[in-house]
DNA sequence: CGTTTCGTTGAAGAGTGTCAAGGCCAGTGG
DNA sequence: CCACTGGCCTTGACACTCTTCAACGAAACG
């Protein structure tokens, strides 16, 4: 009923030496909670290019971690209006939407290819009861969730075309950096339609604002490749002191 | 270093037979699983109008579960806008984006005398750990409650003006329903300010669209009392059925 | 009963969306 | 290797929605 042997040792080995650990598991696990950990992942999966790793609709029964790569989730209302709800990266976690009523109510779809850890929901459950540590942890996973996205509909809510792209630019940079990757420079894995999609705007909007910026000397912009030349004139975008018109 | 005797009785006793069992509670809780949920209800809190809850950066310890009135959460961004994140209604379960960094990150305040029903966090965690039906219903709220965001996200990622407020009415007309108060017929217990803010609209435009929804004879408005007259004409407008520009 | 908060409405303007044309780039097949 | 193709991106001109500013009216509150 367990996953073959040979399947528990592999991950064993690979889940505590991920380089993704400060990332997805909580910070000062005991080496025994973090087997119990270990116990949770069954299986890896590979998502290619265009793939989705699940689709609304579909029954829920895992959650998954992502070990690389890049996806995207969108949402779809009944007239076919779509909204990119999120990009995620190496390890973050993703299918929490389904818990609620066990069917995934998004898509998520992988913009490279992606590899990610399965982690079986009734597995989840039963470790949550016994580590404590753990379902703490994975309680602060899913109200981050929840924190974060009260952070983007500020951002959908209250703010102009360029300080949603100033603030989009400046959470794919942190995220970056915390990976270890450059915060100055990358490639944007999604399309100017995507970036919109989230944003709360036309691709047309988008471009128009990310070629303002580079005339401005903000950023660098060719096609997907992004270089922030002045973090701090992207902060004061976000905090609205661009042309200063709001003396409120 | 628990609630004194008599008020745990008081509570069971109200608990157990609170009408918003249904609600808050996860149906098909054996008997013995809700007198463990009862142990959870320390104690209740009175909110008047205009108080807060709980402001951000408030250190996070309780959940709260709202036995009747009316409230609202706002986050805001360090240069001052502020936005209405959600309004909460008997039944509901607030506090939960407090849990990732021990912190509350948003303000709630009620809009109406309120009164929660104060649940310390540390016995959510015990209980979660040996009571199964009551933490996977934990897990379902918060998820319910991602869920919720995203279809906000669309809200004002996607939809014009009138579409949000025809959506929002129609959800607040669900949620009225669904508490056994007339689906047509309600009060308003926000201002034109604060529907704007969460439905990233200025009060103006909510006024006015409000009162275009009136002469086309979709609703009734008088200041904050509204009377549904045409839920499909609201349903329409929100499939973007209105004037119908979108041959998309 | 005055004061304050909240709501409505109008006119003008700013910010995005829409539509359209063209350029860039990667992949494909000749 | 080159031309072709299709997807993605950029840019311009124009239309439209929503905001801004302003004035006034209505209700709530002490």
């Amino acid at each position: 009923m367990n996953a073959p042997a040979f399947s528990v040792t592999h991950l064993k080995v690979a889940c505590s030496n991920c380089n993704l650990r400060e990332l997805c598991l909580p910070l000062g696990l005991s080496l025994n909670d973090i087997e119990r950990l270990e116990e949770l992942v069954a299986t890896r999966k590979r998502v290619r290019r265009g793939e989705s790793l699940f689709r609304a609709g579909d029954k829920f029964d895992s959650l998954y971690a992502v070990r690389l790569g890049f996806l995207k989730s969108t949402v779809m209302s009944t007239d076919g209006r779509e909204q990119v709800t999120g990009f995620h990266m190496a390890g973050e976690l993703v299918g929490m939407d389904g818990i609620s009523s066990d069917k995934h109510t998004c898509d998520t779809i992988a913009l490279e290819d992606t590899e990610v850890c399965v982690i079986p929901y009734d597995r989840i459950e039963e470790v949550a009861s016994s580590v404590p540590a753990l379902r703490n942890h994975f309680h602060r996973v899913m109200s981050r969730e929840i924190v974060r996205e009260h952070g983007v509909m500020l951002l959908l809510g209250s703010m102009h075309a360029e300080e949603r792209l100033a603030a989009f630019l400046l959470n794919l940079s942190q995220r970056f950096e915390s990976r270890g990757y450059s915060r100055s420079e990358f490639v944007l894995r999604m399309t100017r339609a995507e970036i919109g999609s989230f944003l709360g705007l036309k691709l047309e909007t988008v471009s128009r604002v990310l070629s303002r910026f580079a005339t401005e000397g903000l950023i660098e912009v060719k096609q997907k490749h992004v270089r922030i030349l002045s973090p701090d004139g992207l902060r004061a975008i976000v905090s609205g002191q661009s042309g200063a018109l709001c003396a409120d």
